[in-house]
DNA sequence: ACTAGGCGGGG
DNA sequence: GTGTACGCCTAGT
């Protein structure tokens, strides 16, 4: 009684029952039923690389007699891979039970004539996706039939009974459409300390359900249990595909874990009974049956914002505009829970991070169900993962294909290599400017040259000079025959990338349909870009330094000449870095710069954006610009960082902006004195001088007192519990002797206590100058009394 | 110059 | 779960 099923992969793992593994594929079907696919056939294996004169009869006995009952060794069988383009003999070893290859490749990599053991490190779950030429995200079809397992919280299980095939057509659905959202996001009770899950209760618990109204769970009194079955009861009931949080991977959801435990709960909020989520692979939190996707991984990739809370980030995609949202600092939040009256305004907040949070997941998730359907990794790995994890499971799938064998993964140490052209910044203010980039450089470059680590020419072996490309300075040697590994993947994704983009000319931008392509052609270079940078990985398992080092002296050789081009057609080149430059936007001549580029140098450049002003400091990968469109771009500025004072970071950016808006250094400098004349008169809110530190170990345990460290001390008197990891807030008063001396918990200290000098001369002015030192301004100039006040001494200083 | 170790985001 | 991030920055030598 089998039936032909059409169904969209959306997570896969494995379980043994019987003494037999089985493959759990988290589907749904196309009339919109949740589904188990369950697939038993499938056996882990590995495989044992043989030394050129093993005997193989031999090393085939010895490892037979390895087998154990519990998962016996059911085949060994001689087969001929490839492995790094070349023929290798090898055995591959199957066995029943997954964890039992671990015990295996130790075991076997003994055996003498075994050169290595390989792909015994490959999730079995992920293992089957691969072999099976499945990717999550996507749509199959296989005949199957209906099993009866009380254990998945689906409306039907089945078990597959032959290889699915993917459904022609399929990929021009959008492959989130229909599947329903969580966003979430919780509050903890932590009065003047960092919130500790073995004492601290969940105060709040948002929840926003795809475009339905908020809902707000709130603690009564100070106990959590009973929030956090509401919350339990809530999950279940609305049973959503995909649970979106904001760094939930690293608070939220281990917070509410702890918390349950303390409780004696089970935060049973998953797709099989008898599970809860549960640390995973790259730091992410498996939720079984459902996939949990942490936002914060997509805003790391954000490198025009520095600060990326999630306010910030919604502020800047326009999903919640700062000035429209309740802003509360996360030390005030217990302080509106105690407040009865304030505790409305505390659910706004709530009610805010979690709408926030469910507008970040619709500009993001589109673009990560691209990487997965394009990685092959499912959707609530592939963003936790980094590039080079990404791109290396679809060099695995890429490998399969080609019967190469796939490298292990081998700790070694990192080696430095010259990197990319960065030119020293004709320094100040450059008005109209013109950033040209090539288009992806670097896999270009890989193509063209046949880049690889199976393809290199090794010290000591022979080769036709007629025949290798040879990279310049490093002068290390490729083969221009055969087509190696990464030149047959990339060309592949290039072309991929081609087509899609000239298909989206078909379609209007706003379209879905130009949308949906457009997060594919983004995931795909996502990928090719990273394929130099992961060659140069020391991780990585298709690991060659020497490629990545040839690639970059190839691409400093490309922008070299492309400044000789430029310089000798009159173009002024006021900066570059990697594959950019940048240049004085005459509009026909980068363009006829651009053409020539293409002609005689055989790479595609555009122009990326146009400042109407850019300023440059002496030093390299740091520099603002105002776009076009009017944006603010802060490149490589350190200072806006945790551990300054809000008051010093917002100088620093009102600086910048004041600059580069009206180009009046006058006024930036005006606004400086202002502030620090509002610090004098001491208008300056407390909270924005509050120095934020992290205490690394136990308070007693510091040689040297830091400041936070004496802050520490202080609270420890008072009788607060201090630890490692906590964040120590403190201000810096007035008085005498070091400044760790007079480092105080904030919450102890009055507005007239400040020791205002130190927050002029070791926060304002220094963030300040940052920018202004450019433009010749001192301290003193800052310093000094602006404006109708200015006194003589200014003038002859 | 180097290494070791902390930090980010969250509250 | 056939597993355990990463890259930057600073403090300390």
């Amino acid at each position: 009684m089998s039936d032909k099923i059409r169904f969209q992969i959306l997570d896969a793992s494995y379980e043994v029952v019987e003494g037999e593994p089985r493959i759990v594929l988290w589907s749904r079907l196309d009339d919109g039923r949740k589904a188990v696919m369950l697939y038993k056939g499938f056996r882990p294996y590995f495989y044992a690389l043989l030394d050129e004169n093993a005997n193989v009869n031999e090393v085939v006995g010895k490892i037979r007699r390895l087998s154990k009952p519990k998962s016996p060794i059911i085949s060994v069988e001689p087969v001929t891979k490839r492995y790094f383009g070349r023929p290798a003999k090898a055995l591959k070893i199957v066995t029943v039970i997954p964890e039992y290859v671990r015990e295996y490749r130790e075991e076997v990599s003994k055996i003498e004539g075994v050169k290595e053991v390989l792909e015994a490190d490959i999730r079995f779950a992920l293992r089957f996706l691969i072999d099976k030429n499945l990717y999550p995200l996507r749509w199959y079809e296989a005949r199957a039939s209906e099993r009866n397992v009380k254990w998945y919280r689906v409306d039907v299980v089945y078990e597959i009974e032959e290889d699915p095939k993917e459904v022609i057509g399929g990929e021009r659905a959008d492959p989130l459409d229909g599947l329903s959202i969580m966003a979430f996001d919780i509050e903890v009770y932590s009065p003047q300390r960092s919130p500790d899950p073995s004492r601290d209760p969940v105060i709040l618990i948002g929840l926003q359900f795809n475009d339905e109204d908020p809902i707000i769970l709130e603690a009564e009194g100070k106990g959590d249990a009973s929030l956090i079955k509401r919350f339990v009861d809530i999950v279940l009931e609305k049973d959503p595909d995909i649970i979106v949080g904001y760094n939930s991977n690293r608070f939220d959801w281990p917070y509410l874990l702890e918390r349950s435990k303390i409780n004696g709960i089970k935060l049973d909020v998953t797709r099989r009974i008898g599970t809860v989520p549960q640390q995973s692979v790259y730091g992410h939190i498996s939720v079984p049956g459902r996939l949990n996707v942490d936002l914060y991984d997509f805003a790391e990739e954000l490198h025009e914002i520095k600060m990326k809370t999630l306010e910030e980030v919604a502020d800047y995609l326009g999903v919640m505009p700062k000035d429209k949202r309740v802003n509360l600092e996360w030390w005030q939040i217990s302080e509106y829970w105690d407040d009865i009256s304030k505790r409305p305004i505390l659910k706004k907040y709530t009610e805010h991070d979690v709408i926030s949070t469910m507008g970040l997941a619709k500009k993001f998730l589109p673009f990560g169900a691209q990487l997965s359907q394009v990685s092959g990794l499912p959707l609530d790995q592939v963003m936790a993962a980094s590039v080079g994890f990404r791109l290396e499971w679809r060099l695995i799938r890429e490998a399969f294909k080609l019967n190469e064998l796939v490298p292990n993964r081998v700790e070694r140490r990192e080696e430095r290599y010259t990197g990319a052209v960065v030119l020293q910044p004709l320094k100040g203010v450059h008005e109209n400017i013109a950033v040209l980039d090539f288009a992806s450089m670097y896999p270009n470059i890989m193509v063209k040259y046949n880049v690889g680590p199976d393809t290199i020419v090794r010290p000591g072996e022979d080769y036709d000079p007629q025949n290798v490309y040879e990279a310049p300075e490093v002068r290390h040697k490729f083969r221009k025959e055969p087509d190696g590994f990464f030149r047959r993947v990339l060309s592949r994704f290039l072309e991929w990338r081609r087509n899609i983009k000239s298909e989206m000319k078909k379609y209007s931008p706003d379209s879905p349909e130009y949308r949906l392509l457009n997060e594919r052609q983004k995931a795909i270079k996502v990928l090719a870009n990273a394929s130099y940078g992961y060659m140069g990985w020391s991780a990585a398992r298709w690991y060659c330094r020497e490629c990545a080092e040839a690639v970059t002296a190839w691409g400093r050789n490309l922008i070299k000449s492309s400044i000789a081009l430029a310089k000798s057609m009159g173009l002024k080149v006021i900066y570059g870095d990697t594959d950019s430059l940048f240049v004085k936007y005459e509009k026909d001549v980068v363009e006829k710069l651009i053409e020539k580029i293409e002609k005689e140098l055989g790479f595609e450049v555009k122009i990326d954006k146009v400042y109407k002003r850019v300023f440059f400091t002496e030093a390299k990968k740091r520099y603002v610009g105002l776009t076009v469109d009017d944006k603010i771009d802060v490149v490589g500025f350190e200072a806006v960082r945790g551990d300054w004072s809000e008051l010093a970071k917002e100088t620093q950016l009102k600086v910048m902006e004041i600059v580069l808006r009206t180009g009046n250094v006058e006024e930036a400098i005006n606004y400086v004195r202002k502030v620090i004349n509002d610090l004098k008169e001491r208008r300056v809110p407390l909270e924005k001088l509050i120095i934020w530190k992290t205490l690394t170990k136990r308070a007693e345990e510091y040689e040297t007192d830091a400041p936070h460290v004496a802050a520490a001390r202080i609270m420890m008197k008072l009788g607060y519990r201090t630890y490692p990891g906590m964040k120590v807030g403190f201000v810096v008063t007035k008085g005498s002797g070091k400044v760790s001396d007079r480092a105080k918990p904030y919450f102890i200290v009055k507005q007239n206590e400040i020791d205002v000098d130190y927050y002029i001369n070791k926060q304002i002015v220094p963030a300040a100058l940052r920018i202004l030192g450019y433009f010749g301004v001192t301290e003193k100039r800052l310093k000094s009394v602006g404006g109708k006040q200015k006194s003589l001494l200014d003038f002859f200083g």
